[in-house]
DNA sequence: TGTAGACCATGACGCAGCGTCAAAGTCAAG
DNA sequence: CTTGACTTTGACGCTGCGTCATGGTCTACA
C-alpha cells in the first residue's frame, strides 16, 4: 500500500493540510521520497492515523498524542479501554444535555448549568496525557525549552553549553555515526540530559532521537549549527543505543 | 439579580475571558456602568448565555450563534427541537465510535474511518445556521463587507457615498436623535442599505442600530467619524422605527 | 519529445476562541 | 486611608488548521 497525499487524506476524511500539518509538527511522519520530496502513506501510517483520531476525538492536544503515541511503554488493549471510558464519559455528557432539553421541552424551567459542566471527562483526560507524559519523559517541556534556547532567548552558562555539544555534533556531522568520537558525544549528550533535566534513560535517549529528525521544528534549530547535524546526532543515538540495546 | 464578571462566570462554568470576549465580539452584552465600566450580568444574559452555551455545546461558531439568537423570529420552542435533534445526532455518532471500539477490543480488527465521518451532522448545522442567517439579512456578510469598507480597504463610489452618510450622522451626533434630520438621516441610510445590499426592513433596520453599540469592531469603526457617533446613530434608528413600530 | 493538466511541495499569512500576562482603575472592609 | 480583592482595557501568544501564492513533478497523450 502506498497511497499519495490525496488518497490518505480521502480514507481518512480529512484534509490535506492536515497531514502536512502533522507531518510539521513530528506526529505523522510518513516515507518521504528523496528528490522529489513526494510523501507515501503506508498501512503503518494509516493505522496510527486512527489512532490519532481517536484521541483527538476524545479532545486531546495533538502534542498530547503525540507524547501518547510516542510512549514506548503503548499497549494497544489498555488504550482501547481507555478511550472506550472517555467515549463514555463523553456520551453521558451528551445524555445529560439531551434530559435537560426534553425537560425544558416538557414546560420544565430548569436552568442548569451542571450539565454543561466537563470538568470529570477533562480531568480524566489530563490524567490519561499526564500519565503518558510522565512515563516518556516530559520530553515536550523538554524540547520547549530546547527550542527556545536554540532560538536565542536565553543565554544562561546551561544554553552555552548546550550548543557546545552541538557545535561538536555539527563539526562531526559527515563522520562515522558509529565512531567512537560520536559515541563519546551522545554520552556527553546524555549526561547533560541527566544533570539539567531529568534521568534520561537509554529509551528516552532513542525517543528524542527519531524526534530531532521526525519533528521538523526540531531539525531546524539542530541544523541552524549547520546542514545534517539533526540526522548526524539522530543516527548517533541510534547507533549508541543499539549497541547497549 | 446583579451578578459580576467573576459571579457570572462560576455560574455558567466560563472563564472571565470568554464573558469578556463574548461582550467584545456582540454576543452577550450586559450593563455596563456608565462610570466604572463595570458589566453587571442579570437574568436575562442568564438565560442567553445558556442558549450560547447550548449552541456552542453543538459547535456552532460564535458567530452563528449571535445571527441565531438575533433571528427576530426566533423561537425558543422549534430551538429546543433543533437541539435535541443535533444532540442525538451527536450521540449516535459517539455510539459508533464506541461500537468501533468494542468490535476491535473483541479481536475484530475493523478499520474504518467512516465511524469517524461527521458530514451529516456538519450538513444539518450549516443548514440551521444558513436559515437564520437568511431571515436575519445576511448581516454578517454586510457587517464584513462594511469593516473591509470602513478600515479603508475599498475606495469605491459605494464606500464614499457610505461615508458622507456617516460623515453626516457624526455632525449631527450631538442633537436630538429623534430630530427630523436624524429622521432623514435614518431613512438615506435604510435606503442605502436596500439599494446596495438587500431589502432592509424596519426590524433588520433594528437589529442593525443595536448592533452598532453593541458590536465594538462596528462601534469602532463608526466612532472613528467622532466620537459617539456609533451611538448616536443607534439611538436615532431607535427612534425611527419607534415612531413606526 | 514536448506539453498540458493534474498532482505535489514549501512558505506565508489569516482565522477563531480563547489563555495569559501587564498596567491601571474601583470597591468594600477595617 | 490604606489594603487587598476585584475590575477594566490592551496586547501578545497559542492551537489547529484554511487558504492562497509560487514553483516543482508526474503522467498521458499528441
Amino acid at each position: 500500500m502506498r497511497l499519495s497525499v490525496s488518497q490518505m487524506a480521502k480514507l481518512c476524511g480529512v484534509s490535506a493540510r492536515t497531514l502536512r500539518y502533522y507531518g510539521q509538527i513530528g506526529l505523522l511522519h510518513p516515507e518521504t521520497a528523496a528528490d522529489s520530496g513526494y510523501r507515501w502513506y503506508g498501512e503503518a501510517d494509516v493505522a496510527r492515523m486512527r489512532q490519532i483520531l481517536f484521541y483527538r476525538e476524545l479532545d486531546f492536544s495533538l502534542s498530547d498524542i503525540r507524547d501518547i503515541l510516542a510512549d514506548p511503554h503503548y499497549d494497544k488493549q489498555e488504550a482501547l479501554l481507555r478511550q472506550r471510558r472517555l467515549l463514555r464519559m463523553k456520551r453521558d455528557r451528551l445524555d445529560r444535555l439531551l434530559a435537560l432539553v426534553e425537560a425544558n421541552l416538557k414546560g420544565d424551567k430548569i436552568m442548569e448549568f451542571q450539565a454543561f459542566d466537563s470538568s470529570e471527562l477533562e480531568a480524566a483526560r489530563r490524567e490519561y496525557a499526564a500519565e503518558a507524559k510522565a512515563r516518556w519523559g516530559d520530553t515536550d517541556a523538554w524540547r520547549q525549552s530546547q527550542e527556545k534556547l536554540a532560538a536565542g532567548q536565553d543565554w544562561s552558562a546551561q544554553a552555552e553549553e548546550m550548543n557546545a555539544i552541538f557545535r561538536r555534533a555539527a563539526a562531526l556531522r559527515d563522520t562515522d555515526p558509529a565512531a567512537p568520537e560520536a559515541r563519546t558525544l551522545v554520552e556527553d549528550w546524555k549526561q547533560f540530559i541527566s544533570t539539567h533535566c531529568y534521568d534520561c534513560t537509554d529509551e528516552i535517549l532513542a525517543g528524542l532521537g527519531t524526534m530531532y529528525t521526525a519533528d521538523e521544528r526540531f531539525r531546524k534549530n539542530l541544523d541552524r549549527f549547520g546542514g545534517g547535524t539533526a540526522s548526524f546526532l539522530s543516527a548517533a543515538i541510534t547507533a549508541y543505543c543499539g549497541s547497549r540495546g
